[in-house]
DNA sequence: TTATTTTTGATACAAAGTAGCAAAACGAAA
DNA sequence: TTTCGTTTTGCTACTTTGTATCAAAAATAA
């Protein structure tokens, strides 16, 4: 089987799991949810609201920008995208919700490709650096700058 | 002795030590530079940048954002300043330079406060994640959401 | 001093995100 | 299935955040 073939099941796989949860906590998927999941999902990486609105605008029907904000926020919400804050983009969240580990989005300064990492032991000692810090809870989901090892 | 002049002391201490760590490096701390770095400092919190245009500007002479971007640029480079991404704000570096320590910057989804905390526990674990990651370097500074305990 | 680099000022612009309100679609209840 | 309330979408305009460009000024080096 084809890298493609495998990259198109994994796309499809994503989408069944999102509707199975969204069905689960009784949240709509509505197309242009749906749409723009989609798009994340095939785009492999993270990108920006703005060119969301690009890929998903046809000749005739350009949609607002508040229309993909929207969508996202949805999808943020029910934990199927992450927003990357340092780079003003947004990409699809991998991996099973596990409650005990931290999310790491691992984003490379210099081509802004990303990797998700889950991690208890980070989660553990977040935790901690939290205690020490005055907070009860943290978000489990955080995002890193590095470099990748180009492997070129 | 007051809480306010321990503060104003600390402010002092920061002040200074901005001062010695750009004359070590040969980097100008040029008067806007440290305009806008003393008004982090006396804010106490992250600022924004237009905040910051604001209060740098006078009646008779309004800055350009542009001029406080560039200063906020200066000040990251050296290290005496961070942005927080979720926020869209600048906020003051504290805490002595340990390469090993991965730098925290905890923000509180409420009010926006934070607090810093070094870790060298979670730069480790921070470390190993990257490696399955396939990254060979991370920056040694992280934002994390979360909920400060309130002492009201 | 003169030449070179660095920093600042000024204008305009680009990119990212939001407010507010009306229309449409959906879902539950009668 | 019609009515009613809720959620979602469309639309227009707007706010906030951050940059590009190029010339003037200031600092540094030769």
């Amino acid at each position: 089987m084809s890298t493609r073939a495998v990259r198109k099941e994994e796309e499809e796989n994503l989408l069944r799991r999102a509707d199975d949860l969204c069905r689960q906590n009784n949240l709509r998927l509505t197309p242009i949810r749906e749409r723009v999941y989609r798009e994340l999902v095939q785009s492999g990486g993270p990108v920006g609201a703005y060119d969301l609105v690009d890929r998903l605008s046809s000749d005739k029907k350009r949609l607002a920008p508040v229309t993909i904000y929207r969508a996202l926020d949805f999808l943020r919400d029910a934990g199927l995208v992450h927003r990357l804050a340092t780079q003003n983009s947004y990409v699809v969240s991998h991996g099973q919700p596990d409650v005990n580990a931290m999310k790491i989005m691992f984003v490379d300064s210099k081509t802004g490709e990303t990797i998700e990492v889950h991690s208890t032991e980070v989660a553990e000692a977040v935790r901690k650096a939290a205690e020490q810090a005055g907070f009860k809870s943290v978000s489990p989901f955080m995002e890193v700058e590095g470099e990748l090892n180009r492997q070129s």
